[in-house]
DNA sequence: AGATATTAGTTAGCATAGCTAACTATATAC
DNA sequence: GTATATAGTTAGCTATGCTAACTAATATCT
């Protein structure tokens, strides 16, 4: 049967995407540490950069965790001056969230540092190979 | 020059990839949490299934973390019987860390849970498209 | 052989990050 | 206007990262 034989190879595939990206996660997360910062708040950080200000909740919804986590992970940025935070005029429950200058400069900077040392590694590939590498990224963004 | 445009293609590729790794990590990661021990005990224990035993530092070099820390995820493994230590009889200094049988299936549903998670996304893909993240997984895998 | 240095791992103590339960404050519904 | 629901915070637990300082064992060097 066809079906059996895709479903087999749709495995195998997922299974060594799994893993390149672990491997490529991992190697780009070592120029982390020059940031000063936590992967959390990093991570938080890149959200509030990169798709503008957040509530509390929807930080916490965007980065898959609970509100009291991210409470504090707040709580740290805002201790580093990398976000202001402001109460909204039409529900004082809620708080708005944005990056300073500062946070979003040196998002940009942690940031650069991770692609830059990726880029490093594609570097030595070639046109097509390249051109591969983008049709895959396409086909992942567009993965629901 | 050609060579700029290369780079500048090679940097907008990286910025991609890196993004659609994250993505892809942080979906199969949700499935995690039924497996009932933390990220970093997951993580050491898988590199034990499947690269086999290792010495403590040896696993925190292949984690990327240092050995006291190491030291503290393994305790946690072991009190969960998902490893046992032996000595080195030749170096009474080194410990001999392996995965139990528990351990190993304890990891192999874990990994199937992610897998297949990602597999279920991957399932409405073409054959050619298929062929296309096999080919990228292969260069993705030589890199060094 | 014996002093010294190196290596493997642990312990202590600190910070960050995850959770649940319980709380405060505000807004909504009846 | 009382009850309910919603947004965040606080308290307290566990796990995971670090450095500094320690123990124990091995290797080195006269």
């Amino acid at each position: 049967m066809r079906k059996v034989k895709h479903h087999a190879r749709v495995f195998a595939v997922a299974d060594r995407l799994h893993s390149a990206a672990i491997h490529l996660l991992r190697r780009v997360r070592r120029h982390d540490a020059a940031s000063g910062v936590g992967p959390a708040q990093l991570s938080a950080l890149s959200v509030l950069v990169f798709a503008g200000p957040k509530t509390l909740g929807e930080l916490a919804t965007a980065e898959q965790v609970k509100p009291p986590t991210m409470s504090r992970i707040v709580a740290g940025l805002k201790r580093n001056r990398l976000i202001a935070i402001t109460r909204d005029p039409r529900d004082a429950r809620r708080t708005h969230i944005r990056a300073t200058p500062q946070g979003t400069r040196l998002l940009q900077q942690a940031r650069g540092r991770r692609i830059a040392s990726l880029a490093a590694s594609l570097d030595h590939l070639g046109a097509d190979e390249l051109v591969q590498l983008g049709a895959v990224c396409h086909i992942l963004e567009e993965l629901r």
